[in-house]
DNA sequence: CGATACACCTGTGTGC
DNA sequence: TGCACACAGGTGTATC
C-alpha cells in the first residue's frame, strides 16, 4: 500500500513521538517480517537515542546514537499506531480501523512511555539495522535510484534510464532501480497527469515528455504529500494509526468512469501489465 | 538484460 | 450462510 507519499507521512507522523527519545524497551513479537530481523535487534535498539527519522524512496530511516540505523518497510499493509502521547500532539492519531492485535509484531517503547506499534497483517514489511556510516550501501538501499523530489531526478535522467530500454513507462517507473518510491497507484496518477500512455516503450520516448513525466512527478507527489500533511493535522489526537490516508486519485481505481482531463471525453481503463493493474485513459494518454 | 512467473502472507470483496 | 476465487498500494528470486 504504501507509496511515498504515505511513507513520508508516516515519517512525520512519527518524529515528533521518536525523534531526540531514547528506546527503553522493544519487543519483537514476530521475527518473521519479509526478512528475518537482523541478529541483536532487539539489543542493539534497546536504550539507543534515535537522532531523527528520515526517509529514503519507500524507507524510513531512524537514525540512533549508537552508529546503526533502523531501516523500515511497510510492505504492502504495515502501519503504526501510537499510544500515549500527549493530546493533540501532532503525530498521534484516531483509529480509523481497529489494528488486529495479532498482527503487532513489533513494540516499542520510548522513556516518555509512548509505545508505537507496528502492526502488518500480511507481513511484507521488514525491518533492518545497518551501520549509519555505510548506509547507502546496506543491501535495502544500494541500488536504489535517485530521490523523486530530489535533484537528481528530472529529464535528463529519464532519458538515460530509459535509453535503449524496451519495457514500458509503467514498468520501468515502478522500478525502485530508476527511481526509489514510486507505486502501482501514483505511477498511474503521473503517467496521467504526464497524458503519456503506459504502454508506451520506454526507450522512444522524447525529451519533451521525459520532461512531462518528471515534471508529472513532483507535483504529483507533492500534492500527495500535502493531502497527508493535511490528514496529519485533521486527525491529531491522543491515540491513532498512521499508515493510510485518504486521497483521491484521476485514474487509479476509476476503471469504466470519466476521465478528468479537462476536455478529454475518455473513459478510464484498467490493463493488467506485470501482473499489475494499470488504469488509464486512452484518449489523452497517447 | 528482458519478460514472465512465482514466491512470500493475510484480508476483503464478489459472485454463485 | 458458505465457499471459491480474484485481487490488493511491494519486492526478491528463478527461469528461459
Amino acid at each position: 500500500m504504501p507509496e511515498l507519499p504515505e511513507v513520508e507521512t508516516v515519517r512525520r507522523g512519527l518524529e515528533p513521538v521518536l525523534a531526540g527519545q531514547r528506546l527503553a524497551r522493544v519487543e519483537a513479537r514476530r521475527p518473521d517480517l519479509r526478512w528475518p530481523l537482523p541478529d541483536g535487534f532487539v539489543q542493539r535498539l534497546t536504550g539507543a537515542r534515535i537522532l531523527g527519522l528520515g526517509r529514503r524512496g519507500k524507507y524510513i530511516l531512524a537514525h540512533l546514537d549508537r552508529g546503526d540505523t533502523l531501516i523500515i518497510h511497510l510492505g504492502m499493509t504495515g502501519r503504526f499506531e501510537i499510544e500515549g502521547a500527549a493530546p493533540r500532539a501532532p503525530g498521534a492519531f484516531v483509529m480509523a480501523v481497529p489494528a488486529n492485535p495479532k498482527h503487532a509484531h513489533i513494540v516499542f517503547e520510548t522513556e516518555a512511555g509512548v509505545r508505537i506499534t507496528f502492526f502488518d497483517p500480511r507481513r511484507f514489511g521488514s525491518m533492518d539495522l545497518a551501520e549509519t556510516a555505510a548506509l547507502d550501501e546496506s543491501p535495502r538501499l544500494a541500488g536504489l535510484g535517485p530521490e523523486p523530489l530530489g535533484p537528481d531526478f528530472n529529464a535528463a535522467h529519464l532519458k538515460k534510464a530509459f535509453a535503449g530500454r524496451r519495457q514500458s513507462a509503467k514498468t520501468l517507473l515502478l522500478d525502485q532501480r530508476i527511481v526509489a518510491g514510486l507505486g502501482n497507484i501514483y505511477v498511474c496518477e503521473i503517467l496521467h497527469r504526464a497524458r503519456v500512455s503506459p504502454l508506451t516503450e520506454a526507450g522512444a520516448i522524447g525529451a519533451r515528455r521525459l520532461g512531462a513525466i518528471a515534471l508529472a512527478t513532483r507535483q504529483v507527489l507533492e500534492e500527495a504529500i500535502d493531502a497527508g500533511g493535511s490528514t496529519l493535522r485533521d486527525y491529531a489526537s491522543a491515540e491513532g494509526e498512521l499508515g493510510y490516508f485518504q486521497h483521491s486519485f484521476e485514474a487509479y481505481g476509476r476503471e469504466h468512469e470519466g476521465c478528468r482531463t479537462p476536455g478529454c471525453q475518455g473513459v478510464i481503463h484498467r490493463i493488467v501489465q506485470g501482473g499489475r493493474s494499470t488504469f488509464y485513459c486512452p484518449v489523452c494518454q497517447r
